[in-house]
DNA sequence: CGCAGAAGCATAACGCTGTTATTGGCCATA
DNA sequence: TATGGCCAATAACAGCGTTATGCTTCTGCG
């Protein structure tokens, strides 16, 4: 419902109405609509994981890394409702992250991290590179184009694809890769969708 | 109220109990509740502007856009619902964003998109820059880096603002500024504060 | 096999939300 | 002064999350 009809179509009754049932089963089973819409995010982050874990491998780790952002967007952008409340908007029903939450979300940083890596033991970034600043850098770069995306805030002339290359081959030229290198790897990693 | 006591607080009753008048001076005055959150939003973007304007010229320009950014993010801290509201986050009482708001909204990418301009009419940046595409690409930046601060996502060894400096020296590199200039602009716009 | 216990759900209600029809009062203008 | 129109208070409606009550049903033990 919440995937389909939007944060405002996610309520008690029209839950259990829908399953032909009463308010009670709500609070049994969940104990609270909060604690309900916690059940509904922690099922995202499987998903988002499965996406993740679903990713082919490649020898190119730049290409790789741009795979997984690749699969994030995507992700996004299939269950947007369900992204926004997973990383903090859209406070839905009186819910709020807590820490275990957040370190569940946090997860999904391990992967492309290894990927920086990988990229630097590969000399395409910099050997000194701070992998874990670095995939905070491009966590916040991927969500806000997520975000923003959502919002309707990417207009004008550039559609939100371009801006995702841009990002991308810029992250990698600023880490130390050659840029017709990164060009190259983003292209091989985002154009065959 | 929403600055104050977050967006769960701004509900019709309690504004108009906490000014002395009923429910109809909400309709009297803005029609709906969705109509006086825009007129909010339409505030914080006055407020937003005006900060912007503020700041002080510098004849880096790269250190000036790095100024602007921290505007940014000075303003996302400080009023930090009325900016989830602003950027469309946050569905606040049924309120969604139309496409005047959002003009409104890309307005703040003028002053960075000049500045990056000026970057490369400096020699800073390349010559061939595509300032619309980079200024939506540090949009996104920042956004993600406002939004998971704001929802503690940001964690770790790394301080938002340590991702933040990373953030603008990769870029200004990525756009053609050595590293060196790019961290020194960079402190010099980010650290008297 | 039968009874006791527990678990789960339907009903109805409380206080809250945004919204609105009705009613009354105030103020400005002729 | 009288009259017109604007404005707001009251009360109500539908819907929200939540909960106390009571009934039903299912389980497990003697």
């Amino acid at each position: 419902m919440l995937a389909e009809q939007g944060p405002a179509a996610l309520s008690a009754r029209r839950l259990v109405t829908a399953v032909g049932a009463s308010t009670m089963a709500v609070y049994t089973h969940f104990g609270s609509m909060p604690a309900l819409v916690r059940e509904v995010i922690r099922e995202g982050f499987e998903r988002f994981h499965a996406r993740a874990l679903a990713m082919e491998r490649s020898a190119d780790p730049v290409a790789e890394l741009a795979g997984l952002c690749r699969v994030y967007q995507e992700f996004a952008r299939a269950e947007p409702e369900v992204y926004a409340v997973m990383f903090g908007d859209s406070v839905l029903a009186g819910f709020e992250l807590d820490e275990e939450d957040r370190k569940m979300g946090a997860v999904v940083l391990r992967a492309p991290r290894d990927a920086i890596r990988r990229c630097a033991a590969a000399g395409r970034f910099r050997a000194d590179a701070d992998a874990d600043l670095l995939v905070r850098q491009l966590f916040a770069s991927m969500h806000g184009i997520a975000q923003l995306t959502r919002a309707g805030y990417i207009m004008g002339d550039h559609t939100p694809h371009q801006v995702l290359v841009g990002t991308l081959v810029d992250f990698a030229v600023a880490a130390g890769d050659g840029a017709d290198a990164a060009r190259a790897s983003v292209a091989a990693a985002l154009t065959d969708a």
